[in-house]
DNA sequence: AATTATACTTACCCAAAGGAGAGTATTGCG
DNA sequence: CGCAATACTCTCCTTTGGGTAAGTATAATT
């Protein structure tokens, strides 16, 4: 989808109040197409709770992730202005990372979703065992 | 990854002093995985400002979507306990989706990213456009 | 001289996600 | 009779996600 030009209605924005501009709703649609994904919460989770990380400690902190997936994640997160990356000219080479300011900030909201996903999980299983054996 | 046996460390339990029981981290980890995910934050977000709504109404409203997208997304919201489906035996069929009390508290769980990405777009996009250019 | 450690990148490959479009069942309506 | 409306399902096909493994640079260590 991406680049998704045509309208959507209100979201947030009505329920609001604000203004419902539609191609405003198509970008945080795109946004949230975006940051709405596991690796990136995960990451944003980890590194909200630990502080600065470097690269190999993330990868032996995020058991099934994979080299590949890790630098991807943390590059497109990085050009999102979400962690700041930090080169130590030293050398075996070591690279820091941290959640900047906005990192922060969206790491806070998704806080919520992990706090319902730990309190609901034997609702939902209960929920899918029930719905599973209609 | 799905059923990641292995050990992840503590997530917020740790940081909130609960049981940082790895089992139970991985399947927090793994429901994040399954619910994360862009249509089902769509959907979530548009039937908890709209209410009830049926299967082409909500077609119309997220204009992205593809039919088999949605009918799969409300089928997986269903089975998870949070999206109502009722069935009206009528002439042309009609079918009515409604946000359960679980369906509801997810909403409102992810209720602060939606804030944080209408709030952020700028940054980020700023962001995006520094790091590009580099 | 070979090995180690670190933080990658690149290439190759498979499986899953997801889009497009046609098909289906039902019944009232013209 | 045949078409329209609704809420799908099914098939085919392309795109993307993501795993594995190998390669790279560099200086200290053995």
């Amino acid at each position: 989808m991406s680049a998704d030009s045509t309208a959507r209605q209100s979201a947030h924005a009505a329920s609001e109040g604000e203004t419902p501009d539609p191609r405003i709703e198509a970008l945080v649609t795109d946004l949230i197409g975006r940051v709405a994904d596991k690796w990136t919460m995960i990451l944003l989770d980890l590194l909200e709770e630990r502080g600065e990380m470097r690269f190999t400690q993330i990868a032996r902190a995020v058991p099934g992730i994979s080299q590949k997936m890790l630098t991807q994640t943390l590059r497109r997160m990085e050009r999102d202005g979400m962690v700041c990356r930090t080169v130590h000219a030293v050398v075996p080479p070591r690279v820091d990372y941290r959640l900047t300011g906005l990192g922060q900030s969206l790491g806070e909201a998704f806080c919520g979703v992990w706090l319902w996903a730990e309190r609901n999980l034997d609702h939902v299983e209960q929920a899918r065992r029930a719905f599973d054996e209609r």
